[in-house]
DNA sequence: ATTATCTTGATTGATTTAGTGAAGAAGTGT
DNA sequence: ACACTTCTTCACTAAATCAATCAAGATAAT
């Protein structure tokens, strides 16, 4: 695995409060539940991603999270950048990035493909937004559903 | 960074050997001095790769490491695969692989995207065999150096 | 025999990861 | 004012992974 939990957790948050998006405040016990997080684990990382102006909160009751940012506008690339540092298999991928600067001196026969996996990766991750995932989420559920309402 | 440096210090010494395929065995000293790899770890790792079928040794005075698989039909995937386990982002990718199942019972609105990131992965790294990439080095190589014999 | 080289299993230290504990701050309703 | 709910924060731990080394041994060529 190379998406580490927590990022997964972060990323299935964000989605529960894009599907929900201006339906007020979701609690964290509720987005846990649903998605399936350790409760404390997930006020960790909640916390975090207020710090870092992707959600917002109110606190008593009726209060939770919501999201700051349009989910059409936000992109798993970014969540994903903010959880985990840069995207990418290797960290020399980084142009001259002073510590990780590969020790064969750029005389490396791996670096196009790593740069190629590089740029597959991120243009799939930067191309997806949340409002993308919420969309596809509804259409799959209505597809396994016909007939929800018989 | 996701490949870890020991699967990196893998691929290093198998292109190095491919690089000198059918000059007799390299001794690992030599591996490792010129890939920039600990040597007394090159030691360990190489041992893990014979135990692959991947290269081949030979002891005692001018013996070394040499590669056992044909460099044209020798993936960077392959070699992956056996010094990581499998590719890709995250681990629920394999389809019921007993204790990754999905803990969303399926129900998981990012499945997709990482079946794609993953599409995308293995597709360059199993299309990449070792004799791709002592070409393009040699090509790098004579680019860089045009002049090399004034 | 001697030397060069590979072989193997155990071990270490650092880092990352996942998750928990516990006390507190801030809203809301009565 | 008070109780209740919910978020907030910092510290902490347990486990796993990772990178690398130690130490002793086996094998081949000369």
């Amino acid at each position: 695995m190379r998406v580490t939990q927590r990022c997964q957790y972060a990323l299935r948050a964000i989605f529960e409060l894009a599907r929900r998006n201006g339906r007020g405040p979701i609690k964290i016990a509720d987005i846990a539940e649903v998605q399936a997080i350790p409760q404390r684990f997930l006020e960790v990382i909640l916390s975090q991603l207020k710090h870092g102006g992707f959600v917002d909160s109110q606190r008593g009751t009726d209060g939770g999270y919501f999201l700051k940012r349009d989910p059409a506008d936000l992109t798993v690339g970014e969540v994903m950048r903010f959880m985990q540092g840069f995207i990418g298999p290797v960290s020399c991928v980084l142009n001259e990035s002073e510590d990780n600067k590969c020790v064969l001196y750029g005389d490396c026969a791996f670096i196009d493909m790593w740069k190629e996996v590089q740029r597959a990766m991120t243009e799939i991750y930067d191309n997806t937004t949340f409002k993308n995932l919420v969309e596809r989420d509804q259409q799959r559920k209505s597809e396994y559903l016909p007939c929800y309402s018989i």
